[in-house]
DNA sequence: GTCTATAGATTGATAGAC
DNA sequence: GTCTATCAATCTATAGAC
C-alpha cells in the first residue's frame, strides 16, 4: 500500500468520523504516521484529498454494486440487498450515520467546490436502484420509487445516529421489505 | 432587541445555514454589527452560544408544537401540519436541509457536549407525535410510528437538500399524508 | 520520498481603556 | 456595554535540507 493510498484510507475514515473539515492534517498525519509537511508531496491541499477521498468511495460503491448486480439474480432481491446495508453497518451508522448522506450534507452546508462530486455518490445509488425497479416491471415510475427508497434509508439513518436504537433500525428494514414486496406484487 | 438577543439570532441563522464549527465569531460579529471582544460580555464562551441558540429553538418549537395543539381540533390534521411543513420550509429545507436534523448530525460528529442538548429539539417532535398518534387511537405503537414519521420526514430533507428537487418533496409529502390516512382508519 | 522549520492567516479568548 | 489591542493556539500551506 502506497503512502498516498495509506493518506486517502486514513482520511476516508476521518472524515467519516468526525467531519471533513474538523479533521486536520495533523490528524491524518498522526494516523498515517507521517509528517504534516510530507502531505504535500503527494496532494497539492486538503481539497485535493477530500476529492481523492470520494473518488475512493465512488469506485468502492460502483464494485459494491456490480457485485449484488452479479451475485444476485432477482431485482428484488438486489434491492433487498441495499436495504439491510442498514443492519450490516448498524453499529457505523448509529455512530456516525450514513457515510454518504453525512457528507454531502456538511459540504452543502460549506458551499464546497466538491459538492456535486460528492452528489455523485448518491446518483450511483439512485440510477442503480432505479435500474433494479425497472427490471421489476416499474419502468414508469422507477425513478420515484429509488429517490423514496433512497430517501427512507436516509431517514432511518439520521434517527440511527441520533437516538442509537437498534430496534428502530430493525423495525424500519422490516417496514422497507414489507414495502418493497408491495412494489413488486401486481396488486401495487 | 437585546444585544444578547441579536447576538442568538444571528448565531441561530449562521449556524443553519453554514454549519456551527464554520461559524466563527467574526461572522456573528459583522452580522450583528458588533466587536468580537463585545461577545465575551454576554457569553462566556462560543459553546455558550450554541446552547443559547439550542434553548430558543428549543422554546420556538414547544410554541409552535402548542400553538398546533391548541388551533387545530383532530390529531390526524395535527400530524398533517408536522408533515408540510416540508413545503412550508421548501425553499430553506432545500438550501441548508433540516435545521434540527443538521444540527444533531454535526454535534454527534464533533462528538460535541451539548449534543443532547441539541438531541432534545428531536425528542420534543417525538413526544408531541406520539402523543397525537395515541389519540388518534394508536397507543400501543404510537412511539414507533412518531419515530416512523420523524425519519420519513428526515430523508425527504437530506434527499432535498442533496437533489434541490422541488417535485420530489411534494411527492413525498403526499405519500405521507397517505400513510397518514392508513394509520387513522380502522383497517390499519 | 520524507523530514524540520516556518510562514501567514484565522481561530477562540482576554485585558483594559472609555 | 462597547470598543481596541493583543494573546496563544491551531490551521493550511511552503521552503529547503537530507
Amino acid at each position: 500500500m502506497t503512502t498516498r493510498d495509506q493518506i486517502v484510507a486514513a482520511a476516508d475514515e476521518l472524515f467519516y468520523q468526525h467531519g471533513f473539515e474538523h479533521t486536520s492534517f495533523t490528524a491524518i498525519a498522526s494516523a498515517v504516521k507521517i509528517s504534516r509537511g510530507n502531505f504535500y508531496h503527494h496532494f497539492k491541499s486538503k481539497d485535493e484529498i477530500l476529492d481523492a477521498v470520494i473518488e475512493a468511495r465512488l469506485a468502492s460503491t460502483r464494485q459494491m454494486l456490480e457485485g449484488w448486480e452479479s451475485q444476485v439474480a432477482e431485482p428484488e432481491a438486489r434491492i433487498q440487498r441495499f436495504i439491510h446495508i442498514l443492519i450490516q453497518n448498524q453499529t457505523l451508522i448509529m455512530s456516525h450515520g450514513c457515510p454518504v448522506g453525512t457528507l454531502c450534507m456538511e459540504l452543502g452546508k460549506l458551499d464546497h467546490a466538491s459538492r456535486e462530486h460528492a452528489n455523485e455518490l448518491f446518483l450511483l445509488f439512485k440510477r442503480w436502484l432505479a435500474r433494479q425497479f425497472a427490471e421489476l416491471g416499474r419502468k414508469k415510475d422507477a425513478d420515484a420509487l429509488a429517490l423514496h427508497l433512497l430517501g427512507r434509508s436516509q431517514g432511518v439513518a439520521t434517527m440511527a445516529q441520533t437516538f442509537r436504537d437498534a430496534s428502530f433500525v430493525r423495525r424500519e428494514v422490516r417496514l422497507m421489505d414489507q414495502w418493497l414486496q408491495s412494489c413488486a406484487s401486481p396488486a401495487a
